[in-house]
DNA sequence: GATGAATGAGGCTTCATTCAT
DNA sequence: AATGAATGAAGCCTCATTCAT
């Protein structure tokens, strides 16, 4: 009895930690697994394995393969979005929040999960699935894109960056700098580092907003 | 088999026109297909129903739906590749031919498929149809960065482009650029037409690059 | 190329009519397993193992599980619709047309196959399922009970049958009566064949909803 | 350990008999769910949680589902069996005592646990279960046939029911009879209230067994 | 050559049951 | 005793690929 009281708040706590903990592994590795491999490649079998737990233990904490990645792409989309409202409320100049962001978004690989996102709108039965996570998906996606887009405007205003160039188009391309592909060919055939190489692109897209 | 012998040269050039002709065709179709639902999402049935013939014969003209993928793929390679080689051939100026390329490669919206290259990579028994195709493939790409660099060192030679910046990084932006994330969204988003999202988006880059 | 036209018509008709037999045939062995072990005790690979074919095999004749088993309730109910508008054509007694239907209904065993109707109702999305197949099956049911229900009336009319009951009670007893429980161990039990076990289940039943 | 110590008769009593509530409280409500559900689309973890407790705990009650599901058919067919002795040892007449059950049978709605009964026999290992559980249930079974035929044959001695109805098909109609199948239409589209549906049907029944 | 029926590996998901806490 | 996370067998279904006609 008196073991009821002493495990109620405690114990519960205890439980709920050890499961961020699992759920926290799981994301890691699944993350990892899609990047490698992309989402079809990956089956909920081989995160399982690579986790070392049952595929039954994956849907304890992600009712399908589709809410696992869409938890991943959330998780990150998030953090990005946090970041850039930290940058956004910053002194800085719109050139300097703009090359912030960027070298934010790239720690985050995070648009490597870009790639995931589009198999996801493909694939899925489409209907339940955008109906389900979509909403939420497409929400934070869109907060992105305006705060960005503030950012991007703000600039303009101050007269650092192109005003004949629309901003969807500077956001188009903020992201498609940031595009994937090639990024580990980019790292491997030029001899530079990872934050060489997000320097360069960054300095590439910079001055090309940028008003002469 | 007398059929074999009644089917001289000149039968045998009919049948074999009509053979590419249809090869020709399910290429077509099957990349409509695989730009609208991606790799995954297209099977073989739909490309077949599609074209109007048993899923069969799908595999009388390629060996494996990779393969049709990776058809698919050279051709639009080859094509750039070709048209790469005519306009480095030009007198014009570094500028004009990366723009004109940029027009070029958009034209064959051939960035999406670079979607599928990455699918096909990513996916694949990895060990098989990299050595199979993979090679060629990976040669045409090859080809494609070297001729594009090449054309971009000329500009920098020539001082028209910012020599601070690494080819490699110029060409993944280059590529990065035309990704099609979004392509979709911006030709919605902005009120714009495909070319004038492909003008801005080229101007954007050139800027970028060039040494001012 | 004369092969083609050869081909057309009759060759189609063979693959139809094989196409046929091998429906036939799964239908005719998924009723027995189904009857055997029940909806959720049946599963597909045994079907197929049992036909003797792949278990995909089964999913070109029928696009699911419950698709299946909703086949074979069709089948039987549409065959016993079929008799039971030939009897009530008849100009018998309502007394005799009952007991004829009664004899169909068992010769059919049909009644076993309710149970698997009350499976699918019980399970299966219980949406979808209702929606695609729960019309047209609800639309026999409810033909089979409206055809029964006017034989039943008309013998009312008639003073043969007590009008004092109300036909949908008839109706429940009817069904209920060939319950299928027991009726193997009935005819175990009671020294009694087949036959005879639904002649006397009749005439119990008979008397029961006949006036005195 | 001291803990058992502790646990001197009284207090073990107590437990005990909080021990039983629950099983008892486990029982009342599987039993609802199942009725409601079905055997397989029931799941323990549906069970436990309308009753409130973990999963596992349901396993310290009864060492598997079918278990539980045996638990709930000897619950109900022992309440049956003392009602059907209690009114066999009565003085009315066979009709009434019939009638009697009857109503009492239905009372339990025992009728619909008889398809409960029928999964678990075509489910389950067929081995194991019909071992462990299936002997105590035939066992059971068994009296209620014996029991429930004694009241018909003193009936068919006493001149009141047709003795030339074999007493197995009186059975068999009788269980037949109560067949839940359409039990739920039956109410829904007569419009009468259950009390009713079981009186008519009741009244059917005792027509067709009654010797005129 | 063309066809499309057949195959069967492989993926997702559920759920009864176990067991460490 | 109670809990509920973990397990993994088992089921449904899809689809690339093969092959007899």
């Amino acid at each position: 009895m008196e073991q009821t009281e002493k495990g109620t708040s405690a114990h519960t706590s205890l439980k709920e930690r050890q499961r961020q903990e699992r759920r926290t592994l799981i994301l890691q590795i699944a993350e990892e697994v899609l990047m490698e491999k992309g989402y079809y490649e990956t089956s909920i079998d081989e995160i399982a394995a690579r986790v070392g737990i049952a595929k039954g233990t994956v849907y304890l904490h992600f009712p399908s393969k589709g809410d696992l990645v869409v938890a991943i792409l959330m998780r990150d989309l998030q953090h990005l979005l946090v970041k850039i409202d930290e940058v956004a409320a910053t002194e800085a100049t719109a050139h300097d929040k703009v090359e912030a962001i960027l070298h934010c978004a790239y720690g985050t690989i995070f648009i490597k999960r870009m790639q995931l996102l589009s198999s996801l709108f493909h694939s899925e039965d489409a209907k339940r699935h955008q109906k389900e996570h979509g909403d939420t998906l497409r929400d934070l996606s869109e907060q992105l894109a305006t705060k960005l887009s503030a950012v991007l405007e703000q600039g303009k205003e101050a007269g650092e960056f192109d005003a004949t160039i629309p901003t969807p188009i500077m956001l188009s391309a903020f992201f498609g700098l940031l595009s994937p592909r090639g990024y580990e060919q980019l790292v491997a055939r030029a001899q530079m580092g990872k934050d060489e190489v997000v320097r360069q692109l960054g300095r590439l897209y910079l001055k090309g907003i940028t008003r002469l």
